[in-house]
DNA sequence: AATGAATGAGCCTTCATTCAT
DNA sequence: GATGAATGAAGGCTCATTCAT
C-alpha cells in the first residue's frame, strides 16, 4: 500500500522519534512501541533497522549530538579568549533551554551523567571528550598557565556545571525557583551571571597561588 | 531462617536495601526482587510494610536524607558568613563523596532531578526548601543584600550546582577527568577550589550593579 | 491489652463481617483482609476461628440464614392458604429489600444461584429445602391438587422467580427501571402485584388440564 | 505450531475462549491463563488483541450477544400479540437451555446482574435497554393500555424473571427440582406453564383497575 | 488463646524480541 | 525489504495462609 520509500526514510523517522522519546522519558521508560509509534511505523521496524534497543539508543545519542552543533566549542585563537567563553556560555544555555530536536542531547546527555546505562562510552570518548579538551584549552588560555592542570580541570568543572544546572531543574520548579518560567530573557541574564561568576572565580583561581 | 526480629529490623533492611538500589539503579530499573533479595526478605515484604513500590520509594528517599544529616545548613548568625560557607561546602563535598548508607541521598537526590518520578514532591517541599532558605539567607549576608533577590538564586544556584557536578561523574570517569581516584584529599582541594572560586564569583554579582 | 474478651465476641464480630462482605463483594472479591479489619480483628484471627475461608463462607451462610428467621414459610394449615401466600410474598421482599443483617442472606442465596461457589451444597439442602417444601405444600393447597407434581413445581417456581427479580437488579438501574427509588412502599406495590400476579397463574394452571 | 493465521483467527479463539470462560466462573475468577490455554494462544495474547481484561470482557459480552441472535424480540404488529409473546418465551428458554456457544450470553447476562462488575453498562443500554423496550411495548399491547405504565414494567419483570429463572439452577439442581434432566421436552413444558401462567397474570392485571 | 510478622503462589500487565510471510 | 502476528520473560501486586511468640 505504501510507497517504497527507499527504507533510510523510515530508519531516519525512527532516529528522530528515539531522540524525542530517550530525551523525554529516559533509556528504561522509553519504549519502542512508544517510538515506532511516534515514527509511524510497525514495532519489528528497530529491530529491523538498529537491531535492539541498545544499539537504537546509542544511534540516537550520535545522531541527536550531531544535530547539536551549535555547541561547538571555539577556537581559544579566534577571539579574546573572555569574550569567547561568554558566546560560548550563551550559546550552551539557549541550546540546553531549546525545545526542538537541537535541544534532545542536552537532555540525553544529563540523563546519561546522572543515571548512566554505561551504553554510550565510546560515543562520550569520541564526541564529548574532544569538546571537553578545547575548553580546556580555552581556560587554560584564560587562566594564563602552560598546561592543563587541576586547576584548569577544576574551573571547567565549574562553569559547565553551573551550565547543566539549568537541566536539573524542572519547568514547574523554575517557576518557584526564579520566580517566573524561563523565558529567552531570563536564560540570557542566567548565561550573563555564570559568565561574570566564572570569569571572576577563574581569575581568583589563577592569582591564588 | 530466624524470623520475628520484631518487625521493624526486617522493615529498616528494606529500606536501607531500597536505599542502595534505587540510587544505584534508579526508581524504574530497580526492582523490588532485588530489594527484598538484598534485605534477605519475601518479595511481599514491600508490600506488608509500605504497600507499594512508590510509597517504599518516598520512604527512602527520606531515610536516606535522615541518614545524612550532617548536611544541615549552618546558621548566618553563628560566625563570620564566608567561613560558614567555606564549612558548608566541606561538608557538602565530603558527603557527596561518601559511598556508605549516608550518600544514597545524594544520588537519589541528583537522578530526581534529572529523571523525576514526580512521587517526591512532598518530601522535597519538606526536606530540601527549608535548607535551600538557609542558604540563600547565608549567601545574601554575604552579599550584604536586604533580601533574597535573582542575584542571591543565580549565586546559590551557581554554588550548589558545582557542589553536586560531584555526582555527576561515575567512579571510572573521576580517574580520567583529574587523572586519580577520589581520595578524601583530592575532595578536599576540590572544597577550597568551589569556595575560592565562588566566593570571588559572589563578590563580582554583588558589585556588579 | 485488650481484654480477654472471652473469643466467642471475636468470633461472632468475624461471622458477621463476613456476611456483610460476602454479601457485597461475592465470594471471590471478598477477602479476608477486609473481613477481619471490619470485625476490628487480626487477619490471622479468620484462620484461628475458622481454618479457612471456605469454611467461614459456609459458617456465613448458615448464620445470616438463622438471623432471617422472619422469612420462614407459613404452614397451610394455619390459615387461608391464599391470604398466607400473599404474606409469604410480602415478607419476603421486605427480607429482600432489608439492609441490615436481616437481609444479607438473600443476597448471598442470589449469588450463590447465580455463580455457583459449590461450597454450600450440603447447608443448601439442610436449610433451603425443607423451606421449599413448605411452599409447595402451600401451592398444591391453592391449586387443590392431590400430590406435589409439576404443575406446583413450575408454580413455585414462577413465583419464587418473580420474588428473587428484585435482587437481580441494582439500586441505581431501579430508578431507571421503574422511576424512581426502591422505596418500602413501591415494594410494597411490587409484593401486590406479584401476589396478584402469581394467584391469577396458580389458578390458570390448576384449570388447564 | 502454525501461526499467521492472519490474526483475526487468533483473536475469535480468544473471544470464544472467554465467554466460555467467563460464563462458566464469572468475571473475578476466569483467569486470562486460562482463557489463553483454551484458545491456544499465548498470555499475553490477551493484551496484544484486546489491551486487558476488562476489556476483553466486554467484547466476550457483545460477542456472546451477537450470538444468541434469536432472542431479537417480536414486534407486536407483527401478529397476534398473545401469540408472539408464547414464541418468544420459547424462543428465550430454548435459548437459555443451549449449552453451545449461543448459551453463553444469559450466563454472564444473569451473573452480571446478581454480581455486577460495572463494566458492561454501556453494552447494556446499546444491546439490553432495545430489546426490552419491545418487549415493554409487546406487553403494553396485550394489556390494551395506553402507554408504559408501572403495571406494564411490573409485568415485564414478572415474565423475564421466570424465563431467567431456568439460569440460577444449575443442571444438578435440575434433576432434583424437576426430576430428570432438562429434556428440550420439559423445556417446552415449562415454556408453556410460563406463558399460560404469565398470560393469566397479565389479564388480572390489566383488569385490576 | 491470640496476634503481628512473614511468606509463597498466582494474577495481570508490560515489553523487547522473533517469526512467517 | 518490511510488517503484522505472536511470544517469553519479568515485574508489581494481592491475598490466603503459616509461623513464632
Amino acid at each position: 500500500m505504501a510507497p517504497r520509500e527507499d527504507g533510510m526514510e523510515t530508519r531516519r523517522r525512527l532516529l528522530e522519534a528515539a531522540c524525542e522519546v530517550f530525551a523525554e522519558k529516559g533509556y528504561r521508560a522509553a519504549t519502542i512501541a512508544d517510538i515506532c509509534g511516534r515514527a509511524k511505523a510497525n514495532v519489528a521496524a528497530v529491530n529491523y533497522y538498529f537491531g535492539d534497543k541498545e544499539t537504537l539508543y546509542q544511534e540516537a545519542w550520535e545522531h541527536s549530538f550531531r544535530q547539536c552543533a551549535a555547541s561547538e566549542p571555539p577556537d581559544p585563537n579566534q577571539g579574546d579568549p573572555e569574550d569567547l567563553l561568554q558566546d560560548y556560555i550563551h550559546t550552551l544555555l539557549e541550546n540546553f533551554a531549546e525545545k526542538s530536536s537541537r535541544g534532545y542531547f542536552t537532555r540525553l546527555y544529563l540523563m546519561e551523567m546522572a543515571n548512566p546505562t554505561g551504553l554510550v562510552k565510546e560515543k562520550w570518548k569520541k564526541l564529548i571528550e574532544p569538546r571537553r579538551q578545547k575548553i580546556l584549552k580555552l581556560i587554560q588560555t584564560i587562566m594564563k598557565k602552560e598546561g592543563v592542570d587541576e586547576d584548569v580541570i577544576f574551573c571547567e568543572m565549574s562553569i559547565m556545571s553551573q551550565c547543566r544546572a539549568l537541566l536539573t531543574v524542572s519547568p514547574t520548579d523554575i517557576v518557584h525557583l526564579l520566580g517566573r518560567p524561563l523565558s529567552a530573557e531570563v536564560i540570557h541574564r542566567l548565561a550573563d551571571h555564570i559568565t561574570r561568576f566564572s570569569l571572576a572565580g577563574i581569575r581568583a583561581i589563577a592569582q591564588k597561588g
